[in-house]
DNA sequence: TTGGAATGTCAACAAGGCTGACGTATTATA
DNA sequence: TATAATACGTCAGCCTTGTTGACATTCCAA
């Protein structure tokens, strides 16, 4: 390991040793730990878990996405979905609607409640985001999300890539 | 988002808009799923879940670990790892040895079946590690790390770092 | 030497995944 | 129009992996 100190090293094919790789599988581990902290400590006091979280995540980013399209995105059944969506239907923090063109269709809304719930926390999470980017730079930042990308399966990027604009209308 | 290729927008503070940090937080959620695939994979063939790969991890990273290091590491309940690792002691996996100046403690290694599995699963994850960084390049890697150790708990990062020069000896 | 702290085990429970089977509208098609 | 396919909901039962509670063993310090 002398050597990731050599510019031959720092620059070359250094990053794609074993122990480097290593290095990378253990800091996602990490990291991902603290990603996911901020928002089930405030869950924890609801009787809501992590699942509850990515529902009203996904719902609140796409208002409107139908049960199937939420079952893709979210890569769960829909008995396990289903479970989350009643308790979140039951205490009013989301709503569906039948379709109009296709009445088979239940499309997915957060009510007042559920907005708020989901503001607080994505804004748990979006502190610590912005916290790591502030620290890194944007430069970092730029690298964190290609290789980011880069790790997904092809299905996934591709959601990932069907979100990514949503934002601009 | 037109800024997002002016000068200013790229080199600026663009990387800390909400939207932008929504990006990076969906990158997360989409990443790690493609980072446990793998794994996964194999693993549920043999009736082992991602709480075993952990404990193997790990016990192959740190060999004689004691119980109550990698409880701490993994960040789970005692109880919950002990089912984790009877299991794997049953499979012959994973041997534990009584600590000889503390006989409270239990020393863990991986078994020569143990190591091959562990080889198995953590080729699979690097091999997803390695396309990502090769398409990413050094720049990107450098990058995607400091923002992740940024995104650490200080007592993850601690042992993030405890762990991350072992390889050195 | 004895009581408290540390370490680890066993038991029971809950969340949240999964599969399988089935019911009910609704839509599409032969 | 009869039939098949789709979208959704639900029941039942399973597994993994987290949790707390209770307990045995071991060590150490008062």
């Amino acid at each position: 390991m002398a050597e990731e100190h050599s510019p031959q090293g720092g620059q070359g094919l250094l990053f794609l040793t074993d122990e480097q790789l290593r290095k990378g599988i253990e800091a996602m581990f990490f990291a991902y730990r603290g990603f996911t902290a901020d928002p089930d400590r405030i869950l924890a006091d609801k009787d809501y878990g992590r699942a509850h979280h990515r529902a009203i995540h996904f719902i609140n980013r796409s208002p409107g996405t139908t049960v199937n399209n939420l079952l893709a995105i979210l890569g769960v059944t829909k008995q396990s979905l289903n479970r989350v969506l009643r308790s979140l239907m039951q205490d009013d923090l989301v709503q569906s609607k039948i379709g109009r063109e296709d009445k088979r269709e239940r499309h997915l809304f957060l009510t007042g409640a559920g907005a708020v719930l989901e503001r607080s926390l994505s804004d748990a999470q979006r502190d610590r985001m912005r916290m790591a980017y502030r620290k890194a730079g944007p430069v970092a930042v730029a690298g964190f999300r290609q290789v980011l990308e880069a790790m997904m399966d092809d299905d996934m990027r591709r959601q990932y890539e069907a979100l990514r604009d949503r934002g601009r209308s």
